[in-house]
DNA sequence: CTTGGAGTTCGCGTTTAGCGTACATTATAG
DNA sequence: CTATAATGTACGCTAAACGCGAACTCCAAG
């Protein structure tokens, strides 16, 4: 197990050992013998904490680098179009380029600099 | 862990307990309890099977139900535009309406077509 | 100063992982 | 049809280690 990376889980959330154990149904100084290594959890303790972290297991054992985890890939509510990194869109099964998806940005963009000049009746009709 | 995954996952490549025991580096009474739910692997075990069986610890442990898994460009998850279903994609924070959405992939279908009646050399220049 | 929370370390009791071994059950010969 | 081997299954033993409480240190709040 990746110990940096449990830690940083638990500091990013400002949980202490104590708290974070009595998540998890354990004592303290065995969550804390997780952190210093001391100790391995148990396969039932690590999925509890890949829960709680809401991370995968394949992170916190190093197999994999991306903290972020897709149960049913309804963790991503919203996509930020202008901050597309790991994502790559395709239409039809085929991927848009970098400057596709750019073009696309600025057509969305110039699009609403136009409705916004307009009254704040062209609201209703956005849905064309 | 679950069971059946990992015997299917063994059963598929046609291997023996005691081949399979043998590629983890541990006997095959120890690996044959894994199967039969006598003993349960250790971290590092688990890891090896994942490794081995080419899938995820995650999906062992029965909390992913898709087993594929790419080391190398797991990160790389392609989203389908004509295919959104409860993902949002939003523009400088603002989310696209689904009129929008369709204009974006019309816009895209044509300058497809467009491109695909000239000649091959226009590919050079897709990313304008 | 004192009280209490946070983090660390350690000894102890109990659990158990991993192994070897032995047995049942097919196949592969000979 | 036997013998030989491979596959899968079950179990006892032992060393390893998991999990816990307790005993610290450190530090900030009262």
């Amino acid at each position: 197990m990746i110990l940096n990376r449990v830690i940083e889980l638990r500091k990013r959330k400002k949980w202490s050992l104590q708290y974070t154990a009595d998540q998890l149904g354990i004592a303290k100084s065995t969550y804390a013998g997780y952190e210093s290594g001391y100790r391995r959890p148990s396969l039932e303790a690590i999925k509890l904490m890949a829960d709680l972290f809401e991370t995968s297991v394949d992170y916190l054992l190093g197999r994999v680098d991306t903290e972020t985890f897709h149960p049913e890939k309804e963790n991503i509510q919203e996509l930020e179009l202008t901050q597309l990194s790991e994502i790559k869109l395709t239409v039809d099964g085929k991927p848009l380029s970098d400057g596709e998806i750019n073009q696309l940005i600025a057509f969305i963009r110039s699009k609403r600099e136009i409705e916004g000049l307009q009254t704040p009746d062209a609201q209703t009709q956005k849905n064309w």
